[in-house]
DNA sequence: AATCTATTTGGCTATTTTGCCAAATAGTCA
DNA sequence: TGACTATTTGGCAAAATAGCCAAATAGATT
């Protein structure tokens, strides 16, 4: 793997980390209409409150949220949208693997 | 964040999860246009042997590759090309991110 | 100023992940 | 069968992650 190349896998791969935690992909679907304060984040999760922020914290680092302070509250919204479609493709992604491990059940 | 909701944020973040390094990016990208041997993509990534046969072992399990033993070699093959469409997103984001901190450099 | 609310940060432990080496396994070929 | 090749598995140490609690910060309210 040539250099150049690998940070470009290396800055892809910190996106994807971001991503990759179910709290985070909630918090990510949360946002999906409407920016949302922690608090109401927090609430939807159920953790501690300095949990949330610090997820909100990791996907802020990535650039996959924005935020802003009004009050004493901070909102967060998406920056990039289209993370939003990957879902699709994971979805089949699991319907893949789940008609393999039917496979394994009852092979042809 | 209800149970069944929790679940499926969670399989979706098991196979992000799989994606999210940069060796196993490197190895999606490689099996982009064809199928090939675990020899062949450990040459690519330089690593020891061992240690792509564990990767490759990931991206098999949360069900982006397939792979199936030629004589004594074993090809890989992306299961689910889709995912390939993540990288043009994820390319827009670091743009974003990159954007920002230019802002913080040189601001309006 | 004193207090209250919303959020972040620091610190800690438990768990997971990564990469190497060495050893095991599976298939091929003499 | 024995030797050789390709790949996987087990085990280990170092590093990263997730969650909680307690304490710090920033803004609003009295």
């Amino acid at each position: 793997m040539p250099t150049p190349t690998t940070d470009r896998y290396a800055a892809r791969a910190r996106v994807l980390k971001a991503m990759a935690h179910p709290v985070r992909l909630c918090l990510l679907d949360a946002l999906a209409k409407d920016e949302r304060c922690v608090a109401d984040l927090q609430a939807l999760v159920g953790l501690d409150m300095s949990t949330v922020s610090k997820h909100l914290a990791v996907l802020r680092g990535a650039g996959l949220l924005d935020a802003d302070k009004r009050g004493n509250q901070v909102f967060h919204r998406l920056r990039t949208p289209c993370v939003l479609g990957f879902f699709g493709c994971i979805e089949s992604v699991l319907a893949a693997g789940a008609a393999r491990a039917l496979d394994v059940l009852e092979p042809r």
